[in-house]
RNA sequence: UCCGGCAUAGCUCAGCGGUAGAGCGGGUGGCUGUUAACCACUAGGUCGUAGGUUCGAAUCCUACUGCCGGAGCCA
């Protein structure tokens, strides 16, 4: 088709972002292109000159400011038009001429957006090939032939990337190829053919392809393994890679599935406040939230004059709000951030985490360890199931075992053993342990380690813990020193989930805020749930990053966070 | 916060008293339906910061900063 309108209408607005600097009549020449539409578009990118033009190399003085469309590619296949933008100001001698851009014109964005996109994922899985399609992401590595060249796309639908043939007869790949570098985004149009390499079923064959945003070679990511400790430090661009791609589909579905598995058995989602006056006791140091400033905030009763006229915090725990829900609608959870202020440096702890928190009414210990098993079970399956691919990755790259223990543990049911129990098979394990073994006292890790690695081979779950151990809130049992708490126990992480029956008697439940210190009165409306229709309840606390550790084999929380808060680190 | 380790090219590391090195990545050229492609050439560094010892320090000592591993706190 030969353009005898103007390209562009005068005073369209155009919009121009020279970014990559190519010497645009180079291109003009490789591409053999001697006849084209010019547009000239002012500073703000409003069209001033459209024409024909039947050699551009003849407009001179004009390319320094114009779009150049050539006629060739607009009948190409209608969507392969190639745009070439000249710089705005300098010098206007063609072979210093900078700035060919990827950006697109009306015309070109109108005619590709006419094609729809199709995800990677759903191309790789085609049974028959799909035809003419369009794919848009992120070149992950380049390999040059003499007249063609291998892409490899990702667009972050899956792990696998979707092998693009470019010829280099193709329009513009002279002009693209020094972009195509991994980390360039593209846009690209083709048509999906039978690969006739190893490694994937089908490839594309490229018709039309656009470099959106180049990435030039200071680009951190390479095509190599880099660690951990380096991608942490370029938390934004990770995500890019292999391992944290799996890793954070993963951390959606599971994300998902713990929807699916509370609402599939009718309990209510709850959003829990943030921002709290009440200390979950037990629960760490807290992050002070105040608007306060200078003096006023170190001055005598200043918390009386903040912003909530009461000392407040970012949340440790939804529990105590969770309670009240579970005493109206029975069985509730929440899914949400919380926050710790300690200055803990390790492996498994974060100043931000996400946490799950069921409450359960009419409900004992022992459904609250069934519910707390079944969790953890279905959301091993559902993982399994659902993100094949990633796990397989996992398995091979993080943790050889992932696998098997993963099936392991979906597949058989968990051990229990009292606290008390706990502690005799330590003593009587013949082990020596850094800390001695002494009923009341914590179970240290290397304890914990012991039972679920060792003992039980498999996540255990402990429960009848000391009273003077535990917090106020725990049902006290009848032998007068235990509380009905559990932990479950997983071999590699330690522990994932904390829960108890929660006292229900009033008098009970003073009695232990007393000899514990705290005033009841802070937490009058916690205690009139015990005052109005108290019921048995119990709930627990699933560490969500914990549970992400555990699916990918990932042994250090920074790495399944996608912007992780630990001390000294709050960068992105 | 405590104990231990580490800090050298863009990345991963070697060098451990005497002129700063390799592999990968980048650039250039070649070759090939390749798949962490391959071959050749090439560019690239105040050796974390500040002091000290020494004729001479990346190397030995001290402090600081950051990171990593373990512990505690917990999820």
């Amino acid at each position: 088709m030969l353009l005898d309108q103007p390209v562009v209408d005068i005073g369209a607005v155009v919009r121009v972002e020279i970014e990559d600097a190519v010497a645009a009549s180079m291109l003009a020449q490789q591409s053999g292109v001697m006849a084209g539409n010019v547009i000239v578009v002012d500073d703000d990118g409003i069209v001033t000159q459209s024409a024909d033009a039947d050699d551009i190399s003849l407009q001179g003085e004009a390319l320094h400011s114009s779009i150049v469309i050539a006629k060739d590619q607009l009948r190409h296949k209608g969507a392969g038009a190639g745009v070439m933008v000249g710089p705005r100001e300098g010098a206007c001698n063609p072979l210093s001429i900078l700035g060919v851009s990827a950006c697109l014109s009306p015309r070109r964005s109108m005619l590709l957006a006419a094609m729809q996109r199709m995800r990677i994922k759903e191309l790789l899985a085609a049974e028959t090939p799909p035809g003419e399609v369009r794919v848009q992401g992120w070149v992950r590595t380049r390999r040059d032939s003499k007249t063609f060249s291998f892409l490899e796309v990702n667009d972050g639908s899956s792990l696998a990337s979707l092998q693009v043939i470019y010829d280099a007869s193709i329009e513009g790949y002279a002009a693209n190829l020094p972009h195509l570098h991994t980390g360039s985004s593209v846009d690209v149009s083709g048509v999906v053919v039978r690969s006739q390499g190893k490694g994937q079923n089908w490839e594309l064959q490229v018709r039309s392809l656009a470099v959106l945003g180049a990435a030039p070679e200071t680009y951190p990511l390479q095509k190599k393994r880099h660690t951990r400790e380096f991608l942490r430090e370029i938390a934004h661009l990770r995500p890019r890679t292999n391992l944290f791609g799996a890793v954070f589909r993963v951390r959606s579905r599971l994300s998902f599935a713990i929807h699916r598995f509370f609402q599939e058995r009718g309990f209510v989602h709850v959003h829990t406040p943030i921002i709290t006056a009440s200390d979950c006791e037990g629960a760490g140091e807290m992050f002070r939230v105040t608007t306060l400033e200078g003096q006023a905030f170190t001055a005598p009763e200043a918390e009386t004059r903040d912003f909530f006229g009461k000392r407040t915090f970012l949340t440790v725990s939804g529990q105590l709000e969770g309670e009240t829900f579970a005493c109206a609608f029975s069985n509730i959870y929440t899914f949400g951030p919380t926050f710790r202020a300690e200055n803990s440096n390790t492996a498994r702890h974060a100043a931000e985490f996400w946490m799950i928190e069921p409450e359960m009414a009419f409900c004992d210990l022992t459904g609250d360890m069934e519910v707390a098993e079944s969790l953890i079970q279905f959301l091993i399956r559902d993982a399994l199931d659902h993100c094949t691919e990633d796990l397989a990755f996992c398995n091979e790259f993080v943790d050889q075992g992932l696998l098997e223990r993963l099936r392991l543990i979906a597949g058989r049911p968990f051990s229990r053993i009292s606290y008390t129990d706990a502690v005799e098979i330590l003593l009587r394990s013949g082990k020596t342990f850094e800390y001695p073994v002494v009923w009341g006292q914590h179970l240290q890790t290397e304890h914990e380690r012991y039972l679920s690695e060792e003992h039980c081979r498999g996540p255990v779950t402990i429960y009848d813990y000391p009273a003077s151990i535990k917090p106020f809130y725990m049902r006290q049992n009848e032998d007068g020193k235990t509380v009905a708490a559990m932990d479950l126990l997983v071999p590699g992480i330690g522990e994932i989930i904390g829960g108890s029956q929660r006292e229900e008697r009033l008098d009970r439940l003073s009695q232990a805020m007393h000899s514990q210190g705290l005033r009841e009165e802070d937490y009058w409306w916690y205690t009139d749930l015990r005052r109005y229709g108290t019921v048995p309840h119990a709930g627990f606390g699933l560490g969500f990053e914990r549970l992400v550790m555990m699916v990918t084999g990932v042994e250090n929380i920074r790495d399944v966070i996608p912007f992780p808060r630990t001390p000294r680190n709050a960068e992105f």
